[in-house]
RNA sequence: GGAUGGAUUCCCGAGUGGCCAAAGGGGACAGACUGUAAAUCUGCUGCAAAUUGCUUCGGUGGUUCGAAUCCACCUCCAUCCA
């Protein structure tokens, strides 16, 4: 099966300048792509992984990526998919950004002997003088028609800066200047990208005469058509300081039975007959599915080991109801008075509620235990020894728990 | 620069002098049912020393016994005119 193919069969192809040419390009390894990246975060996310993932199966393929990260662009702020103004990031924030994606990506993708590029738009942008700038490109661009492009379209009610609305031209130079320096004729990115990928394509036919290529990927939606990996707390980090691997192995674990084969053919590396055995599963037999792609991705991200530690505990929390591997808080001798310590602030202190209201009303509705026992009472209290040793678990609801242990 | 309309809790949105910690919906959270899913039903949703107190309706100041609500100035946003 050709790259191409398997792309396709995956679900992971959505819009393409060429699909010819593109067909005959990556299928032979003759591509030079580029996928951009800007460094709104300290760390990649879920939606940043699918491009990984792209990147690497390509790279797989013979072909060649470039890892641009946006530390110009990231000055200006992509209004794509957004509908309300980026904030403006400092100079140091993104720099900062930067080095933190740059770590990250060598984990997926090899940089080795010039396999793969990675390169930061910051070092032609910044130094652009304006004038010049608007003389090279202004005239190659129709603001006609950038107005009819999707990506601003949503905007034009809500508002769009004029700063924003430079993101597209500094986007198409970027693909111009690859193009030029290392013959990087394609470009992939998400759906929402295409108008400025587009951009880019277009600016360098009309300057060089030239044809380069661009192919989104499908976004990775849930069945409700909500952008998968974030989750009512935030992103789904891809660093395990920000979303640990259990957390990240529980997040795919959750996902609902609609989304599961979507998520396993798109993400996972698992060959396609494979998947396809798994397309006739129905009802419980999901959960499965569902504990398998929770594994490869936290493989995939983590490693094996951190992967195989998360499933354990998982396995072992949901059915005994005790882990050995779980979230821990420590208590201190100045938590307890008089040798006891009320549930509330075990609670609070443990970090399973954000205030002690939050705790209150967690109790009240009985959804606090305590060890195996569930608790009602609001002023229960506990004593010093219960938590020496191993310390015992305290749950909220079925999926926060925390090992609460004397220090 | 001018005219008009706006800014309310996580989001949408009601409230236009006391009965307002603020309707309704969404979301989130908890419970029941389940398969760590979905749907459904119930509860709940500012903070705390919790039948009470404290802080909140873009910002600052003012009027008033009392302000989300009235006045002044400011900031930001949208629409139209230039």
């Amino acid at each position: 099966m050709t790259i191409f193919d398997e792309l396709k069969a995956r679900g992971l192809l959505a819009q393409l300048t060429d699909e010819e040419e593109i067909k005959e390009l990556i299928n032979n390894g003759k591509a030079t792509f580029y996928i951009g990246f800007d460094p709104t975060a300290d760390s990649l996310h879920v939606g940043h992984f699918m491009a990984l993932c792209l990147m690497k199966r390509l790279q797989m393929a013979g072909n060649k990526p470039i890892a641009l990260i946006g530390g110009g662009t990231a000055m200006i702020g992509d209004p794509s998919g957004r509908t309300d103004m980026r904030s403006m990031m400092t100079v140091e924030t993104i720099q900062h950004n930067c080095d933190c994606f740059k770590e990250q990506m060598s984990k997926f993708i090899d940089f080795s002997d010039g396999k793969a590029l990675m390169v930061n738009n910051a070092d032609w942008l910044l130094g652009k003088n304006y004038i010049e700038f608007l003389r090279e490109v202004g005239p190659h661009f129709s603001v006609n028609n950038m107005l009819r492009a999707e990506c601003y379209k949503q905007r034009m009610e809500k508002g769009l800066s004029f700063l924003e609305f430079n993101y597209m031209i500094m986007q198409s130079y970027d693909f111009y200047e690859l193009f030029q320096k290392y013959g990087c004729n394609m470009q992939f990115g998400g759906d929402d990208q295409w108008s400025n990928m587009l951009g880019g394509t277009e600016l360098i036919r009309r300057k060089l005469g030239k044809d380069a290529y661009a192919m989104t990927i499908t976004l990775l939606l849930n069945s409700e058509g909500k952008k998968m990996g974030k989750t009512q707390k935030g992103a789904v980090w891809l660093d395990p300081n920000k979303t640990t691997p259990f957390e990240f192995y529980q997040y795919w674990r959750n996902v609902a039975d609609a989304d599961v084969l979507k998520c396993i053919r798109m993400l996972t590396f698992l060959p396609l007959e494979e998947i396809e055995k798994m397309d006739s599963w129905e009802g419980s037999q999901l959960n499965q599915a569902k504990e398998i792609l929770a594994y490869e991705l936290t493989k995939l991200v983590h490693g094996e080991e951190e992967a195989a530690k998360a499933q354990e505990s998982a396995r072992a929390l949901f059915s005994a109801g005790v882990a050995a591997d779980m979230p821990t808080a420590e208590l201190t001798e100045e938590d307890f008075s008089e040798g006891s310590i009320d549930l509330i602030s075990v609670l609070c202190k443990s970090g399973l509620v954000a205030s002690r209201s939050e705790g209150r009303r967690a109790i009240e509705q009985g959804g606090v235990t305590v060890g195996n026992d569930k608790v009602t009472d609001i002023k229960a209290a506990f004593a010093k020894d219960i938590f020496a040793g191993d310390g015992i678990v305290v749950k909220r609801g079925k999926k926060n728990f925390r090992k609460v242990v004397l220090k």
